[in-house]
RNA sequence: GGCUACUUAGCAAAACGGUUAUGCAGUGGAUUGCAAAUCCAUCUACGGCGGUUCGACUCCGCCAGUAGCCUCCA
């Protein structure tokens, strides 16, 4: 039985979709001006799971997440660059579905695009016209007037008078109530525009994700995820827009990650501290970055340091260790760990309870692989199955611990090394103990490990 | 100022009202020509003060500290 922590609600609850067996997600994914950092993706690993255990349990999924691709940022940064909006908004998406691609993440089944999306965002803000809910301002903008959507502020646990109005931002005296926000904004000379019943203009930040979810998925669905940033105001505002221009419950539940850290700070574009994922993955795997993602739960911040990502390193290398030399059965049989494994996983996706079962599985196929071969292939192929709904441990074994990352490259060749084990394999024959330490002590120096096991040396990257 | 979380051993990170988390590191042992890998054993914990309870790291209250949100942000 499945249990997810509801935004909404603040407690875990049991996940009952709206049509039995059948899954809507909508995430909100990145708006494209930049390489995306390691904030971004631990929100796609993060859902990425979520999406891979959702249809492990059986469900027919639908997931959803966008791409913000028009919006004051990117305006800003193709003018910096003296390029075209749609260039520049290209080459990033091409890069985030690079990094996607490098880390396991599966696409989503649906990747709507702002703006690919203007009838369906003019339309919504033509419903809430409609309904009295939005208005133009003095300066010619669209507003949305958060005073008449009643339970404004309910997922972020705000009140409206509570709230404190040009706290960082100089309030815009073109609405109503401060707190109102754009749904249309107007275009300046020079700015791109698309033609609206409210004049030439572009969508507000927060309109293109009710739009592009309700086309989606529906104006009712299941699931609704992002950082935890967006709870307000984006979030907050989909709600009101969603709900406002249809009158119906938008999601049932609301998901959101907590945030990368750097000493103990959060990792953002506007402090600057942030690590570009293409950056990080020259000096560590993609799987080390994906398991130092699900080492804590999705909801926790995650410190990023390079003792963390060590360590992730050494966690996996044991993984790929255990199942060095196994063979793999071809039918998987569940066991008490699968059971524990799913027991881990219902509780609001608890990867860290998933992995310690991983390891336990590990340690039993140490024991066993070399005295019982067959129970040790059904245990394998049960832990490369278990391993697969997170997104890891897929690669053969020696493919993995014999390729080095970025910062170890010994330059080798995978010949000469062989060649020299030989060597060392001659040498303890000759019990010449000298030669052989001295091999694998220069060995040692270029980061390669050598380990004597039973069916002869084997050898890895440190 | 309002609101929301968090605080676990050397580091990281979970669960659970009474029973081993797990990974890395440390210590002892097995194995090895010596190592490495592996296995076995083992040392370091639950921010502080109260309360509830037969019993609390786990529930409640207060205090302290940390982080986040209060229209840039995943």
């Amino acid at each position: 039985m499945l249990k997810i922590y509801n935004t909404l609600s603040r407690e875990k609850e049991v996940f009952t979709p709206k049509v039995e067996g059948k899954v809507g997600m909508y995430v909100c994914g990145m708006t494209v001006y930049d390489y995306c950092h390691i904030g971004h993706a631990r929100v796609m690993v993060v859902f990425d799971i979520v999406a891979r255990y959702l249809r492990y349990s059986g469900y027919d999924l639908t997931y959803v997440r966008n791409v913000t691709d028009i919006d004051d940022k990117i305006i800003q940064r193709a003018n910096e660059n003296k390029e075209e909006i749609s260039e520049l908004t290209e080459r990033f998406i091409d890069a985030m579905h690079e990094d996607e691609r490098e880390l396991s993440v599966l696409p989503p089944d649906i990747e709507p695009r702002a703006t690919k999306s203007m009838d369906d965002i003019i339309l919504m803000i033509t419903a809430l016209f409609e309904k009295g809910l939005a208005y133009t301002g003095s300066n010619g903008d669209v507003f949305y007037a958060v005073d008449k959507f009643a339970n404004y502020g309910a997922l972020s646990g705000k009140k409206l008078d509570e709230l404190q109005a040009g706290e960082r931002v100089d309030v815009n005296l073109a609405k109503k109530n401060p707190f109102d926000f754009v749904l249309w904004k107007k275009s300046k000379v020079d700015e791109p525009y698309w033609n609206s019943p409210w004049g030439r203009g572009r969508p507000g930040w927060h309109i293109e994700c009710s739009a592009m979810a309700t086309r989606c998925l529906g104006h009712h669905f299941d699931i609704h995820g992002g950082g935890m940033d967006l709870q307000f105001p984006h979030h907050e505002n989909e709600i009101a827009q969603s709900e406002g221009a249809t009158g119906e419950k938008f999601v049932n539940v609301w998901m959101h990650n907590g945030f990368v850290r750097i000493n103990e700070e959060k990792m953002s574009k506007s402090l600057g501290n942030f690590f570009t994922v293409r950056e990080v993955l020259k000096q560590y795997r993609a799987e080390i970055v994906r398991f130092f993602v699900l080492s804590s739960h999705y909801r926790s911040p995650l410190n990023y340091s390079d003792e963390q990502l060590d360590d992730a390193g050494s966690a996996v290398t044991r993984l790929y260790t255990a199942l060095r030399g196994v063979v793999v059965a071809t039918d998987v049989q569940a066991t008490d760990y699968t059971l524990r494994f799913k027991q881990a996983m219902d509780d609001d996706f608890n990867t860290a309870v998933a992995v310690a079962v991983l390891f336990d599985m590990a340690r039993e196929l140490n024991k066993i692989k070399n005295n019982d071969v067959e129970l040790a292939a059904q245990l394998a192929a049960e832990l490369k199955e278990l391993s697969s709904v997170l997104g890891i441990l897929q690669d053969d074994p020696d493919e993995f611990l014999k390729t080095a990352d970025g910062t170890q490259d010994s330059g080798l060749a995978e010949q000469a090394i062989e060649a020299l084990i030989a060597q060392r394999i001659a040498a303890k024959k000759n019990k010449d103990w000298a030669l052989a330490d001295k091999i694998r002590d220069d060995l040692k120096a270029q980061g390669i490990v050598l380990e004597d096991v039973a069916t002869g040396t084997s050898w890895r990257y440190e």
